[in-house]
RNA sequence: CGGGGAGUAGCGCAGCCCGGUAGCGCAUCUGCUUUGGGAGCAGAGGGCCGCAGGUUCGAAUCCUGUCUCCCCGACCA
């Protein structure tokens, strides 16, 4: 047992779903709202996803990406086009159906039954219809192609069970869109938005990813291919934290998003599709977040560093406060990330150690306190969150010098960012295992009483169709799942463990959220 | 949506079985003491007991319905 009195009261190793739920609370970044799957996202949860868009719209941006806004409301006929789509999303769709409520003279208010709506309308689950619905309409020529379209919004799915920020029944995200010539032009756009997403996650959310194929039962309902970007939460699930659908043309044939080709002859656009949500936060949680709460890589901090002035209501407060204004300027004329550095003094009233605390659980990179015997001496307290405690167990300050304190910053933020990601890919791939070969070996690899088994690379024949969906449910027995083909996975050199026959690649399998 | 658990002060909980003035710890506020690594003492404020009905002289407590959350399933780009 250590001696570390910890921020949070539930431990990670003991209860990881109780864990996950305080450090949501007690980092500040959401809480219910009395509606079944929305959540109040609060100031510093939501700092982080304005973080998330800004780095993230840079990208989008960069790869010619236009944003735009889209309805919330679709027509339930324009919903409808696509078959596979419709199915896959029907099950949980909210519906409007009437636009006024009238008194029901229990002092109470009911849908007017004079004001239903002829055709309801769909609160859009995504916007692959309505999208295409413009595309239809802009795209005439094989000059108007590409033609790429992104759009941040928040969209609705009806989930039967829901998790803060993993799965919500509101989630806000960002949707890009793009309709291309040909196939490949399309096939490329769809490996584009997925390198896109796996440099996001790495370089950025310093989250580790593996970036490949979804087999055909985990495709998104119509595409031709998913692909995906998945991560080993703490305790060895997977987590989907971005997608790239390559759709082909039925898209594009169900909403008439047609071109003259160079020959003058009428073709069907063929359309991708790619996202990320508001789920990424749950990621950034179940990968970087300790006992103590919450950490936040730098890139993705609201607040890089918060400066903590030991007040104490008299006569000395105006000049630390004075001394901690000037560090925060200093500070603020650094760079780190091509970015200038993001510096909160924090002079609220308060005891230092609460305040002090209350940072820690939300994670905050660097936090730095100045008393008055710092002042006297020049210096400063600096504590960095992915190394907090000490040998003996106590909160491991530094004491640099003022100047010395600021002209490190950007390079400890650096080095915070890269031991972060560094630290997460060490301990994913000590928990990837490449060496099952059967069925048995897998489910033992699996087995419950193994804590956090982490995820099985296996080989494959690439069964479908019915041999897939056999399959799928000896794997759902197990509760386990197909992730995806990684992309940079070793050569199939072996029998398939599901079917025995020559393997043609390696898949990943896991336990997912 | 099925099975189980829960909802009482900002947070964590007791009270409910057996109906009778709304409690505890932490947090908050005030005062005093303390003052560099999660301070101490004293006092104070804060409640539609999730919501709506019902039973009763009287409901946090019993009954019915309903909403929300958690766990397990089913479902899930």
């Amino acid at each position: 047992m250590s001696a570390i009195r910890h921020a949070l009261t539930t431990r990670r190793a003991d209860d990881f779903a109780g864990w996950y739920q305080e450090v949501v609370s007690a980092a500040d970044l959401a809480e219910e709202s009395g509606v079944r799957g929305c959540m109040v996202i609060k100031p510093w949860g939501y700092g982080i996803w304005e973080r998330m868009q800004r780095l993230l719209d840079a990208r989008i941006k960069d790869a010619g990406v236009d944003n735009a806004y889209f309805p919330l409301f679709i027509p339930l006929a324009n919903f409808t086009r696509e078959a596979a789509h419709v199915e896959g999303f029907a099950k949980e769709m909210a519906v409007v159906t009437h636009h006024r409520l009238i008194a029901d003279g229990k002092g109470g208010l009911v849908p007017d039954p004079e004001a239903k709506l002829e055709e309801p309308l769909i609160v859009r689950p995504t916007s692959e219809t309505i999208i295409g619905d413009a595309m239809a309409r802009w795209v005439q020529s094989w000059r108007d192609l590409p033609l790429k379209i992104n759009q941040w919004a928040n969209v609705v799915r009806w989930e039967m069970r829901t998790r803060m920020f993993l799965r919500t029944s509101e989630f806000l995200w960002q949707e890009g869109h793009t309709a291309h010539e040909t196939s490949e032009d399309a096939r490329i756009e769809t490996m584009r938005a997925l390198e896109m997403y796996r440099a996001f996650a790495q370089d950025q959310c310093a989250i580790p990813v593996i970036a490949g194929e979804k087999p055909e039962n985990e495709r998104f309902p119509g595409a031709v291919e998913t692909w995906s970007i998945e991560a080993m939460m703490q305790d060895g699930k997977a987590l989907q934290a971005g997608t790239s659908h390559y759709l082909g043309t039925s898209f594009a044939d169900a909403s008439g998003i047609r071109f003259q080709d160079r020959e003058g002859t009428q073709q069907l656009a063929h359309t991708v599709s790619w996202g990320m949500s508001t789920r990424m936060i749950g990621g950034l949680i179940m990968t970087h977040g300790d006992d103590d709460g919450l950490r936040v890589p730098p890139q993705i901090a609201p607040w890089q560093v918060v400066i903590l002035p030991m007040l104490r209501g008299d006569d000395g407060d105006a000049a630390l406060l004075e001394y901690c204004e000037a560090l925060k300027i200093a500070a603020t004329k650094e760079w780190a990330f091509d970015e200038k550095l993001r510096i909160l003094l924090d002079s609220r009233p308060g005891k230092v150690a609460a305040k002090r605390w209350d940072w820690v659980r939300r994670g905050a990179p660097v936090i730095i306190e100045v008393g008055p015997r710092d002042m006297e001496q020049g210096r400063v307290s600096l504590l960095r969150r992915d190394r907090l405690w000490n040998a003996a167990g106590k909160a491991d300050f530094t004491n640099p010098q003022r100047e010395e304190a600021t002209g490190s910053l950007s390079a400890v933020l650096a080095d915070i960012q890269a031991s972060m990601f560094a630290g997460a890919v060490e301990q994913r791939d000590a928990r990837i295992e490449r060496g099952i070969t059967g069925f048995e070996q897998l489910a033992a690899f699996f087995a419950e009483d193994q804590h956090q088994p982490g995820w099985a690379e296996v080989q494959w024949a690439r069964p479908t169709g019915t041999e897939l969906e056999q399959v799928v449910e000896r794997l759902k027995a197990l509760k386990l799942t197909f992730r995806n083909v990684p992309l940079d996975a070793a050569a199939a050199d072996g029998p398939c463990l599901f079917t025995g026959a020559p393997a043609v690649e390696r898949i990943l399998v896991a336990r997912a959220y």
